[in-house]
DNA sequence: GAGTGTGAATAGTTTCACAGCG
DNA sequence: CGCTGTGAAACTATTCACACTC
């Protein structure tokens, strides 16, 4: 089961690319602030500071979705808006569930940002019988057993995984048995689903890990040469105390 | 002052390309999983598999680091352990402030994933003086005006952002002023840093916009069905007529 | 004049396929 | 043989620069 189809295939996108979608979410939320401001309109030099892309890549961006932009003057502010949300499938409701309400799924459920742009949450799956009837974020915890139940009910397409990563895989594969399609996974887990269900994932570690690489690189920069050369490889020079998993080993290159 | 430089300029890297920077975390959590089984070798097909991956790109990607493995037999669990942290930077110690102790925040000073690799909690900060001196996490929340002073005395280089969006840009600006050069932004805003600052973004709500856009492809393949008609885009003034080849109805009345 | 829309040029990433080593 | 390491090919994404429209 470990070891099933994992990644995803790139789906065509009607034409779209995955990058470009992938910045539509971006786009839609500075134009939402200028439409607070009742901003009429923008040029895609402005827009493009807002979202903190630049404006070549902004107008190719758009040029995908269609001509929506005058000449000389720029974009209509709610025009683009109701444009970008109906490519993005916002102009619909989408009901999700989170299952999982550790720390992290009350954080998520507590999120505005979900309630507000077509998003529902549907229900709060937590297999801990004690959660069950709590409220969180003003909804009753269900237990899990009611994992299959609700979304059919609900007719829910999408699911958030919060668990810890031993139950994520599990999780998912009833969540996808019970219809779900499309799966945010916040368990540092790959995830093994079938074809045709999207999984996208957040991953903190991962990405402080990145961070870090950046952060060793700019210290080195200073200090001239030294490429490599593992010499103090060894560390902690005992197993005990620290390091729950795997110690670093002294192993040296040949 | 809002409108900043925010763009990354692709940093060289040193010659590791970014996608597989990207990948090496992944490639190290899969590893960390069979060392702790005391596999000695893996295959890059196995490993591959494991990580969620291709076989090539995953040879492709260790080709950038050197040649670590074996020609016939695969690659030495332990030692690329070792490698893949080396490079990421993870056998030394990033000591971390994370802002903004909300729910979020909560739920990310309690994630085991932080501490595991390489990462330390130095400190937990709020601006909400009710908060400080409440242990969360284990750690006695500290108030944002010691911000500062926290940083140096720590030696802190990664920060993470967990506050609401209002507050972010300016706890950044407070962040990069006190030496933070690597700034991981859980606020749904788009932030301003001077060069040599690297951001990284994790945003819940775009995520579940890219899933929607995909969701909504998969059921518009099925059915022909019609489009959502828009309730008030009403567009503007100009003209009347959408210009040359606006196949697309301007705003249709239901 | 101002600013979009887009072909063409460039850069980056993935995949292929196979030579070559253990 | 089996499996790595890697050039070359294919594909995807970004940037440039300018014709064209308002």
């Amino acid at each position: 089961m470990a070891t099933g189809r994992t990644h995803r295939p790139a789906t065509r996108s009607r034409g779209i690319p995955e990058a470009t979608v992938a910045r539509l979410p971006l786009y839609l939320r500075a134009l939402t602030a200028l439409s607070e401001r009742s901003v009429p309109t923008v040029s895609s030099e402005e827009l493009a500071a807002a979202a903190g892309v630049n404006s070549a890549k902004l107008r190719k961006d758009f040029s995908y979705l269609g001509s929506y932009g005058t000449r000389g003057v720029g974009y209509d502010v709610e025009y683009l808006v109701y444009q970008i949300s109906r490519e993005l499938g916002l102009t619909q409701d989408w009901p999700v569930v989170i299952v999982g309400i550790g720390n992290l799924g009350a954080a998520l459920a507590n999120y505005g940002g979900f309630a507000s742009r077509g998003f529902r949450v549907a229900a709060l799956i937590d297999a801990d019988p004690a959660m069950a009837g709590k409220p969180v974020a003003g909804l009753p915890v269900k237990h899990t057993d009611e994992l299959e139940a609700i979304i059919e009910e609900n007719g829910v397409s999408i699911g958030v995984i919060a668990t810890p990563a031993g139950a994520a895989q599990q999780v998912c594969d009833r969540l996808v048995a019970a219809g779900v399609t499309s799966i945010l996974n916040f368990a540092p887990t790959v995830l093994s689903v079938p074809d045709g269900v999207d999984v996208r994932k957040v991953d903190l570690s991962i990405e402080l890990q990145i961070l870090a690489f950046h952060e060793q690189r700019k210290a080195g920069e200073e200090s001239p040469a030294a490429p490599a050369a593992p010499a103090r490889a060894v560390r902690g020079g005992s197993g005990g105390g620290k390091g729950p998993d795997g110690d670093v080993p002294a192993v040296m290159p040949a």
